[in-house]
Order: structure tokens, then C-alpha cells, then sequence
DNA sequence: CTTGACCTTCCCGTCACTGGAACCCCCATA
DNA sequence: TATGGGGGTTCCAGTGACGGGAAGGTCAAG
């Protein structure tokens, strides 16, 4: 398979697979006119490597599920350390979206939004209170 | 006013606020000995940039904010309409990360996570149906 | 033989900084 | 006067995960 084929079917762009190659993720051979020539399992690592970037995996983290996946002996708790961790991330990340959000919120609710220059959500801004508190 | 004292009485880091000189948010005088001279403006802006950066309004978005802020003659709803943009992106980056949570925590949860190799993890992102669906 | 769709490599740009090197400035102390 | 330490300055490179685009090689069809 050339690179369109199996970008369309991994539904990752051709650039991305480049790139992939690139920092070590897959080793595609080479056909002699230099092209590269994706086998089956190719595809299924990119494909692999994109659903965990999909659920937002680093490529570190992605590095080490695949190195998980091609081991036969694997622990099934290693792979599930790995992906506990990234859950925890996740919600450390929407508990802090929801803390700009609620805080933001509260500023458009507040601002009338006319013409006038009057703004609470710049009032805000400009005093300490809605800023990180550490 | 030197950067350190700035810094710390805006919560910047100094690198961070040389940064924003760099990029033309700010434009601090210079001592004669070439050091950069802090006025109160400064450090109420660099404060504003701090508190819209912590609320997760890009640069370019600050800038704009900033320019809000200082115009005297602006209008509240340009403000409002910045900030309800940046709520809407705020919220659906929360609908994906929740979407990202859910496939993942289903996965964890059916993961038993010992010695063995047999992995659900590892098997949902083997196979389609995890991945964005677009 | 040419056209157009592929493929290749290479380099730069993104975003918002952060780290580090190399160097300058100022004050206090021995 | 030397020197030491704690400021400050500039500039360069790296981060993560690609994306855009240039310059050029390859392949199949008409």
C-alpha cells in the first residue's frame, strides 16, 4: 500500500504518517523507487496510534500502549496504569475548563453588551479576584 | 519598577513578561542603564494579560481585550462578543474532553488490570469504534 | 510525449512560552 | 581595590504534534 491508501484507511493525513515514521513509531519498508510500502500491520498501528491519540494520548503515552500492544506477555495492569493516569488528566483538565467557564460565565452574564463602554467582564479582568488564585 | 518586582506583583514570570514586550503587548521604558522601567500602566496590564490568559484567552485575544480595555470609547458588546466566542470554545473543548473521559473510563472499568495480557484497552483501540467517528 | 496525480525530502511556521549561555550592572564587604 | 553575588540584558534553541509549501522524482493514461 502507498501512503494515500493507507491514510485514507487509517484516517490519519499523509503528513501525519510521514511523521509518524519520522519519530519511530512505524517502520514502513520501501519499495525501489523509494516509496514507501505499508504492510498490514502498519496500518494497524497507525490506526491504533490514531484512536489513542483520538482519546488524547501523547505520543509518548502512544509510544508505550504500542510497545504494550506488540507484547504478547504484556500485564493487562501496566496498560491499564497508563490509561488511568491519562483519565486523571482528562478530568483534571475539564475540572479546570469548568473554572474558566463558570468564571466566565459570570462575567458575560454580568456585561449588558450594548454600546455603551460600561463592561463588567473588563472590570474583572483588570481587578485581582478572577485570576488564578495558585 | 525592575522586571523581578513586576513579576512578582503581577504573577508573571519575568521571561514571560520580556515575552510579551517581544510580541508588543507591552512597552515598558528603559533606564539609562538599559534596564527596563516599569510604570503602574505596565504592571496593570500585564496583570489584565495574566488574568485573560488565565481564564484561557489566546494572545491574540489579549491583545485584542487589551486594546478594549485602554479604549475609552469601546463599546461592551465587542468585549461580550470576544468573550462568548472564547466561553463557546471553552465549552466544546469541555464536550470533547467529557466525550474523550467517558470511552475511556468504560475502558479502565473493563480492564482488570493484573498479571494477564488479556486487555480491553488494548483491544478498544485495536478496533474501530473508539476513534473519532467524525 | 505530455499531463496530472502521486510520491519524496527539506525547511519553515505554529503557540506561548522555557531553559540556558554569555555578558553587563550595581552594591557591599574584606 | 578586588571580588562576590544578585540583579539585569540579548540571543538561540527546544517544546508537541503536526501543517504548508517548495523543489523535484515516478507512474499510468491518453
Amino acid at each position: 500500500m502507498n501512503i494515500a491508501e493507507v491514510a485514507k484507511a487509517a484516517g490519519l493525513p499523509a503528513k501525519t504518517i510521514r511523521y509518524y515514521e519520522d519519530i519511530g513509531l512505524i517502520q514502513p519498508k520501501r519499495s525501489e523507487n523509494g516509496y514507501r510500502a505499508f504492510a498490514e500491520a502498519d496500518l494497524h498501528k497507525l490506526a491504533f496510534v490514531g484512536r489513542a491519540r483520538s482519546l488524547g494520548f501523547s505520543i509518548v503515552e502512544c509510544r508505550a500502549l504500542l510497545a504494550l500492544y506488540e507484547d504478547r506477555a504484556r500485564a493487562s495492569g501496566d496498560v491499564k496504569a497508563l490509561a488511568v493516569t491519562h483519565l486523571a488528566q482528562i478530568r483534571a483538565k475539564i475540572v479546570e475548563l469548568r473554572a474558566m467557564e463558570a468564571t466566565l460565565a459570570d462575567l458575560v452574564h454580568a456585561c449588558s453588551g450594548d454600546h455603551r463602554p460600561d463592561c463588567p467582564i473588563l472590570r474583572g479582568l483588570s481587578q485581582p479576584g478572577s485570576g488564578d488564585p495558585q
